[in-house]
DNA sequence: TATATAAATGTTAACGTTAACATGAATTTA
DNA sequence: TAAATTCATGTTAACGTTAACATTTATATA
């Protein structure tokens, strides 16, 4: 290993103790201002740089938070992340990036990393996979915060970023409505997943309040990502023809975008023949051949709440544990029927 | 802070020495099966996780590498960062993600705390406004490993995964001299960043083979997003009608989706009026309302590419710093005039 | 000027782990 | 059966830093 410069080096350069190069370098009171530029100035020349893992293990504390992704390529998440990054940066955090790949056992893996790196506080949303809330109950045993965003986990003590996706998903289905659409097929996500039991609910209820009777074949599980939109849009068109929906509420876009590619592939028209709604505008949903209707959610936005909760959290043992509501925004296109 | 789990407290609980249990939980040889078990069984039920701070500090070893991506909400690198993380998490490393904002400084505290934490190895793509290789000097003098990736630094004892860029552009740029174009522009990147003077130099070759003269209006810095190829492009309208380009090649897809805009604006047609190509195959490009053509970068590949030759650096002392050329792909679309 | 107070600096121990060496028990070899 | 070897386990010290307490020096107060 090449040279690395400690404390003590620098010490026995001034002949100065190693508390005194420590005060300078974090900037405590009690310090003689010409001592401090003399340590600051030689720390520099010597070419120091702070060992954090020293420092973290002596104060148990790493002023590092941890992030839990589904799936990076999805564009809400980079730019989640960027809400996040922004927010740490400002305050002095350092981030740890995890993904999980939509896999329960690949996000207990990343959540045992973050842990045993002894972050202060970790953010997650849920893997499509995740069955059991065990890993973040022990996680916050520890004494670790966990602040969920988008897919959470209720009644275990953290706090949540989200949308409020049951009314947003019942708000987009009774658009659909509104324009005399009755056959409508809900491409759903795991219900085991937060997300992927609220649309699901907030669909129904649309269904219900306009007398529409519900049919059971209407609603298939697609899973968050574009092949499961294809296979899923693939298995209602399968059934015969006079029985297929005129329009699709798809749990996200890419599942949207999935089901798009399979009615396009049998020869079908959108909207003209069927007709389709997503959520989260993605980066490319006004950019399809017909421009996605979707449920936009502030992803930035979500990412710098997110990121503020959990270091309120870690800063304050009693900062009251809550569920934190962003504003989601129906974003009317193409896809659905109506053209302005 | 929570109940923490140490090996003294396993040590204590089995009445056995605190290496017995650090062997157990290594998987050290010279210990009894029987006890390896007992004690797994024990840290099991006791629910321990790893202190990784302690152990990295006095192996001086952290598993772990760092990345720093100057913008992760342009599709390229959250891919990269899916090949990268393939790759760690197959060899058991650790992934640490920072993020420059295409600003130097930033660029620079994001090493720093990456070198602070003592990673292993750094994978860097530079920032935009990154101007000196001082502090990729510093740190590799520490002993830590860096591998560029897309936007290199070179002849500092650094690898680097990339395309053939100068060739890339020269091949992209010639694909429009053969349509008959010679009044060309190009959207460039800051020379101070590789591919910002590869693109550039390749762009200049293409004209002179083919004995087009250049114009230095011609070639408008633009930089990286699509803000700045909005405005580059604008620059661009404000010559006289008569010297208008007919097409454009910009340094990448999102500084052609500025330029787009811009030529969208004032009533012109791509590729009728002005025809444009990119540079990586952003998630977008085939979706414009002119499908970019574009010279496609294999990010997945690249990231893969990185991040196994950064711990090639790490495991072996001796591996040969070298380039390492990923082949890039010509995605001819609409916007560059023609369309089968 | 003696004393009280404040400021600057130093010393010791601890954070949780593992490397390196030391010991003791069990097994093999001559 | 004694000596040599192997295997399992234990002890000590170290990684680089800072918290907590201790000491010295400078400054303010009576």
């Amino acid at each position: 290993m090449g040279h690395r410069i400690t404390v003590k080096q620098i010490a026995d350069e001034l002949g100065v103790s190693m508390m005194t190069v420590s005060r300078a370098l974090n900037d405590s009171p009690n310090i003689e201002a010409k001592t401090r530029e003399k340590v600051l100035a030689t720390a520099k020349k010597m070419g120091y740089i702070q060992n954090h893992i020293a420092r973290s293990l002596v104060q148990r504390k790493t002023n590092t938070i941890g992030v839990v992704v589904p799936e990076i390529t999805h564009s809400f998440f980079p730019e989640v992340i960027r809400g996040v990054e922004e927010v740490t940066y400002a305050n002095n955090y350092q981030l740890i990036l995890t993904h999980s790949a939509e896999n329960a056992k690949r996000e207990i893996n990343a959540i045992d990393t973050l842990a045993s790196k002894r972050v202060d506080g970790i953010l997650i949303s849920t893997a499509e996979s995740a069955k059991s809330s065990k890993k973040y109950k022990q996680i916050m045993e520890m004494g670790m915060y966990i602040v969920f965003f988008d897919r959470c986990v209720h009644n275990i003590g953290a706090s949540c970023v989200r949308i409020e996706d049951e009314k947003s998903s019942y708000k987009i289905t009774e658009h659909l409505i509104s324009y005399g659409y009755t056959k409508i097929a809900h491409l759903s996500g795991p219900t085991s997943v937060s997300i992927g039991q609220t649309r699901l609910n907030g669909f129904k209820k649309a269904l219900k309040k306009n007398n529409i009777d519900l049919n059971k074949k209407y609603i298939v599980e697609s899973g968050f990502h574009e092949d499961g939109g294809y296979s899923a849009m693939k298995k209602i068109l399968d059934l015969p023809k006079k029985e297929w929906p005129r329009a699709i509420v798809a749990v996200n876009d890419p599942a949207a975008f999935g089901a798009m590619k399979a009615i396009l592939e049998v020869g079908l028209k959108v909207p003209e023949d069927i007709a389709i709604v997503g959520f989260s505008d993605d980066i490319r949903s006004e950019l399809m051949p017909a421009p996605l209707t979707t449920m936009r959610q502030p992803a930035y936005q979500i990412g710098k709440k997110a990121a503020e909760k959990l270091i309120k959290h870690i800063q304050n043992k009693d900062e009251i544990v809550e569920d934190i509501i962003i504003d989601s925004e129906l974003i009317i296109r193409k896809s659905c029927g109506i053209y302005k």
